[in-house]
DNA sequence: CGAAACGGTGACGGTTTCGTGACATTTTCG
DNA sequence: CGAAAATGTCACGAAACCGTCACCGTTTCG
């Protein structure tokens, strides 16, 4: 597989023992001492998966986590955390920022970098997301990002996740009800109402480009997503 | 009720401990270790829901999840998603790719049985959903849309359950309160002649396609829906 | 033949539904 | 902390939709 990995971890020692032991289980490694380093190294050429050590100087582990995470190009990059032992809060805080999986020194290299395969190879299915592409639109879910005839169109959040349900199971008409459980999820209580308000934003946000028409309203029914145009003589 | 649920997951002993929790629940319990053996299953026996784990071997989870959406066969089919972590991002893509809910591990086993009757709940009402096609007319229940020689034709709520239910039930005479009744609802009290006023408005909307023809009416009785032409003699 | 029954048709008022702009609050981010 | 973005809710108005009725032509049958 020959993957790339980049370890940030300020201790000289520590990052080299490291990077000798996962490159002696067959991964490519790249080295940075602080945050600022890693943030360059990591724009420059996107690794595979970063390794972060919870204490760094200057931005912390959990800050540069929370960097990345924000990012759309970053935001699927795989996190591994590395945290001092039995620091529990540490763990919640490392998980909640949106780190993949943490460590706890002192810890074998073997089970580091079983560590690493496993999040490598539960990212496989979420890097192989498909992207959607439907009546001049094209969705990529791993960039988060959407382009109407190329061009970007800024979504926030929520627009985004209405969108790509829709996308998803297009020529097909979902009721409020069916688009709160799906998109904001079951558990959230909001109006029905609130529905009509993001689809009216999401067609706002398309409309520029000319492709308002894609989210059309049944009355009486919910919304569907449609490359067919409703016009007839 | 007895529904039919098959499991799809590698690890044996947790296999084992579901079927047994379902069992005891008082379902049919079918048991599949890799997506192979269960696309084999689903297609000898149709299940009333899966229950499919994150990461299989193979072909993982939300890979099989997609490919039964993909089938006409197996589209309604209620899924349900084994995730090992509670991250928000595992939840969106499963439910994105078409599963109807997720339960994360580890679960309590009641909590498991409730997710899976809620879901069986709420696809009942999805039956009924394939398009139907007669007389050069096409009507998509799922997409609420009727096709008339492949042209969109506008229709009114009222009035596209009522032609949903004429062609479901074609070559058939109803009588005025039999279509309020199955259209309208047992519990609606509207006037008989309202049937009349929108049966011409459905005849109205399919007429500049040429096939008003199609709803009949049989003087003293009702209306019908039929494909054979009205021979007058 | 003529009255009664029946169904087609156009119009009208009331109701429901949806789009829209505004606003307060929360969340995010520098 | 303060600005900016995002979100949920509401009120208003326009449009769609619905049920009812009156009127009229057609069919039925004594």
């Amino acid at each position: 597989m020959a993957a790339n990995v980049l370890v940030v971890e300020d201790e000289p020692a520590i990052l080299e023992l490291i990077a000798v032991n996962l490159e002696q289980a067959g991964f490519h490694v790249l080295r940075a001492s602080e945050a600022e380093t890693a943030l360059r190294l990591i724009g420059e050429a996107l690794p595979d998966l970063v390794l972060i050590d919870w204490m760094l100087p200057g931005l912390s582990g959990i800050e540069l986590v929370r960097r990345l995470r924000r990012e759309e190009r970053t935001r699927a990059l795989p996190l591994i955390l590395l945290t001092a032992r039995g620091a529990e809060v540490d763990k919640v805080l490392g998980l909640e920022a949106g780190a993949d999986d943490y460590v706890t020194k002192p810890f074998s290299p073997r089970e580091l970098v079983a560590r690493i395969r496993a999040v490598l190879r539960r990212r496989r299915p979420e890097v192989g997301e498909e992207v959607l592409e439907a009546g001049g639109l094209k969705l990529d879910p791993a960039a988060r990002r959407v382009l109407a005839e190329g061009r970007v169109v800024a979504l926030g959040p929520t627009e985004f996740r209405l969108l790509h349900f829709l996308m998803v199971h297009p020529e097909r008409v979902h009721s409020r009800s069916q688009l709160l459980d799906r998109v904001w999820g079951d558990h959230v209580f909001v109006e029905e109402r609130t529905v009509d308000v993001h689809v009216r934003r999401l067609r706002a946000a398309l409309e520029p480009y000319g492709m308002a028409g894609l989210i059309q309203t049944v009355r009486g029914a919910g919304y569907r997503f449609s490359v067919q145009t409703a016009q007839e003589a």
